[in-house]
DNA sequence: CTTAGGG
DNA sequence: CCCTAAG
């Protein structure tokens, strides 16, 4: 029998592998513990204080008549948001309680929403493909008031939005968005401020001010997210981050007001929440589907089997009995998995997972805590705050403003804020008031029938994680990045009664330069701003979004060493892959942190890997890689057998438990047959360590 | 660096 | 996928 199975196999036997050992480093990730304690810290005091924060503009000369304020860009100054209950920049002060509070509530679409409700049920009329593969939500503002309120409404502006996530409401598993950063963001932001300037925006609200890159990325990314993903076929929106930073957040208005603070704020909760999420996310479909535990079968299978040696239960007799069927020895080319292994990410509808691409450095949060508590009791601002003028002011810092104000045509908004802003300061100070921050790069994949609740969760540790890599503030005039710290305020042209075009703060991951960005198919040049651009991929299939890449001169960085195959692929595929930034080898220190994106085998891919294990066995993983995926990088011998892993423990579960794409069921046949087949091997050449019945 | 397993 | 102990 054993020899029939040899056969069928077409085991020929241990082959030495031929290639040089390829040299794989298995990323070790450092711990931070301590760190991470202490960012998190830090990341509640910025949480809290963007809970509170409002920008305030002043200028020096009011405008009394609302025409004159459209017309006129520069006179408008906003003071404080209208009293509007539901409004959410207000300017109280947020304390501890009510930063958490808003944190954990933060999500709102029109209105309440069902906290039990599939996220589907809530989100996926907005978001609704005939594929019902994804839905894309758009964090227009991450205004912890505020939350996705707005972004889920089509008729808002997009403009303000700056944080962007994809959720695959359906069945595909597949999310991933770093930002969602259109292309185009770019000269879109140009444009808005080029409207700005010109006076012609039609928006009171639109914001130039925010012309933070993140600006005019939320511009397209709130317009992607209005469709499905899935329905644009053939869509690609990449980010690519010009400058070697990725503002991760950006400050559109510069409120001063700062709450509080942070220490007290219980950072137990948002810790918690975090934790909860992950709890939550089932990272793992198939080793871990509900019904079967993976663990739990796992070790109740073992006693059966064999003492200490695993393989020696696989051998179950059942299956090893089954019929060897033929195993069909055509090999997949390499090419061919590359294709495929984009091509196909659907399927799985549970899995969560997010990631930021940004984190790891501390974060300083007593510097930005600080100075936007100063402008606010002050109301000057003299270190970093500066105050835009233009039609759209009130956008202009503030995307929730903006949003606000858009809904509110009726009265015009500027009036109302003007009659509020009762400060006239002649002086040559200027206020802002930062009233909300923008959260950009979250990667967050959640099964469509998570919760209402489940999303927020896994927004909230994705805020959570961004804010604890550590931020810097930059600052963005007229679409350029002030570089020079040294420079006044007027020299660099913020001054009261300068018209600023726009004026635009972002929060900056520190850690941004250390995270990869990504590539994509399609290389943008990126302007020499900083801007970066975030790169969506999808394809027919689900969509999946990879963040970014890093582009220098508009030149992707493809040979970088850690870059992944990109397959040429039409459409097929995606092409984008994370890409460590520099051939160095990353700091741990900085971006251990970070977890891989999920990236489901299509089912070329297990082919290739099936075929390869009947020939090579289990135990020879790293042969497997160099046969079957040589050219994939990011699949690693150990990804590969945590893939028979899972395979094998798919194929012994019913159909309606697996998840995820489907395996064609030849194919799961197949990984049975050979796993009794080699588990028989392994038997016979260490019986002793086992003892069968 | 590889394997093998648990998480 | 991650993390690790072992080899």
């Amino acid at each position: 029998m054993v020899a029939q199975k040899r056969i069928d196999y077409g085991f020929v036997g241990y082959q030495v592998p031929t290639k040089p050992r390829a040299a794989r480093s298995t990323r070790k990730r450092d711990t931070f513990q301590t760190r991470v304690e202490n960012n998190q810290m830090c990341a509640i005091d910025l949480l809290a204080t963007v809970a509170s924060g409002t920008l305030l503009q002043e200028k020096q000369n009011p405008i009394t008549s609302s025409d004159e304020l459209m017309k006129k860009d520069q006179r408008r100054f906003v003071k404080e948001e209208v009293q509007d209950g539901n409004k959410p920049f207000k300017a109280e002060l947020p304390d501890e309680a009510s930063c958490e509070k808003r944190l954990q509530h933060g999500f709102v679409k029109e209105g309440s929403v069902d906290m039990n409700k599939p996220l589907k049920a809530e989100l996926s009329d907005e978001g609704s493909s005939d594929r019902k593969c994804i839905s894309t939500l758009s964090l227009q503002e991450f205004d912890l008031n505020s939350g996705l309120k707005e972004s889920l409404r089509p008729e808002i502006d997009d403009r303000s939005c700056i944080a962007s996530i994809l959720t695959s409401s359906s069945c595909s598993e597949r999310l991933v968005t770093d930002t969602l950063l259109d292309v185009k963001s770019h000269s879109e932001m140009k444009n808005i401020t080029s409207k700005v300037e010109l006076g012609s925006s039609g928006f009171p609200d639109c914001s130039d001010c925010n012309l933070d890159v993140d600006v005019s990325i939320v511009k397209d990314g709130l317009r992607n997210s209005e469709m499905p993903i899935g329905a644009e076929t053939g869509t690609r929106c990449f980010k690519d981050p010009i400058d070697d930073k990725p503002p991760v957040l950006v400050v559109s208005d510069g409120n001063a007001k700062l709450s509080g603070h942070s220490d007290s704020i219980p950072r137990s909760s948002l810790l918690k929440g975090s934790e909860n999420v992950t709890v939550v996310s089932r990272d793992d479909d198939e080793n871990k589907s509900g019904c079967a535990h993976p663990s739990s079968k796992t070790k109740a299978f073992r006693p059966k089997t064999c003492i200490g040696d695993q393989r020696i239960r696989k051998r179950l007799a059942s299956k090893y009995r089954k019929v060897a069927r033929e195993s069909k020895h055509d090999t997949l080319s390499n090419n061919v998995l590359d294709r495929n292994f984009n091509t196909v990410q659907n399927g799985r509808k549970n899995s969560y997972s997010h990631q930021i691409s940004q984190m790891n450095i501390p974060f300083k949060k007593r510097k930005i805590f600080d100075c936007s508590a100063t402008s606010n009791s002050n109301g000057n601002i003299r270190s970093g705050r500066t105050y835009y003028s233009t039609k759209n002011d009130i956008n202009q810092g503030v995307s929730c403003s903006s949003s606000r104000i858009r809904k509110d045509p009726g009265k015009s908004s500027l009036e109302a804020y003007h009659h509020r802003s009762g400060l006239k300061s002649r002086d040559s100070h200027v206020k802002l008031r930062i009233k909300s921050f923008r959260v950009p790069e979250l990667f967050i994949e959640i099964p469509e029938t998570s919760t209402v609740a489940s999303l927020k969760k896994a927004v909230m540790e994705a805020v959570t994680t961004l804010l604890r890599g550590g931020l810097r503030v930059g600052m963005i005039l007229h679409g350029k990045k002030l570089r020079d710290d040294s420079k006044t305020l007027l020299q660099t042209g913020i001054s009261h009664d300068n018209e600023l075009d726009a004026l635009g703060f972002t929060l900056e991951s520190n850690a941004s330069q250390s995270l990869p960005l990504i590539c994509a198919k399609h290389s943008l040049n990126v302007p020499s701003g900083d801007m970066p651009i975030s790169l969506i991929g999808h394809s027919s299939s689900p969509a999946v979004v990879f963040p970014i890449q890093r582009i220098q001169g508009g030149k992707k960085l493809s040979d970088s060493k850690e870059l992944v195959t990109i397959p040429e692929m039409g459409s097929e595929g995606l092409d984008i892959l994370p890409v460590n930034q520099s051939h160095q080898k990353p700091k741990r220190t900085e971006i251990s942190q970070r977890r891989r994106i999920r990236r489901p085998f299509s089912v070329a891919e297990v082919e290739a890997l099936v075929e390869a294990v009947e020939r090579l066995g289990t135990g020879r993983w790293r042969d497997v890689k160099l046969r079957a995926f040589d050219d994939a990088k990011h699949r690693t011998y150990v990804d590969l057998k945590d893939k028979w892993k899972t395979l094998v423990h798919t194929a012994r579960i019913s159909p309606q438990q697996r998840r995820g794409e489907p395996v064609p069921q030849e194919l799961l046949d197949r990984v049975l047959t050979a796993h009794a087949y080699w588990s028989q091997q392994q038997l016979k050449h260490h019986p002793e360590t086992c003892l069968l019945l």
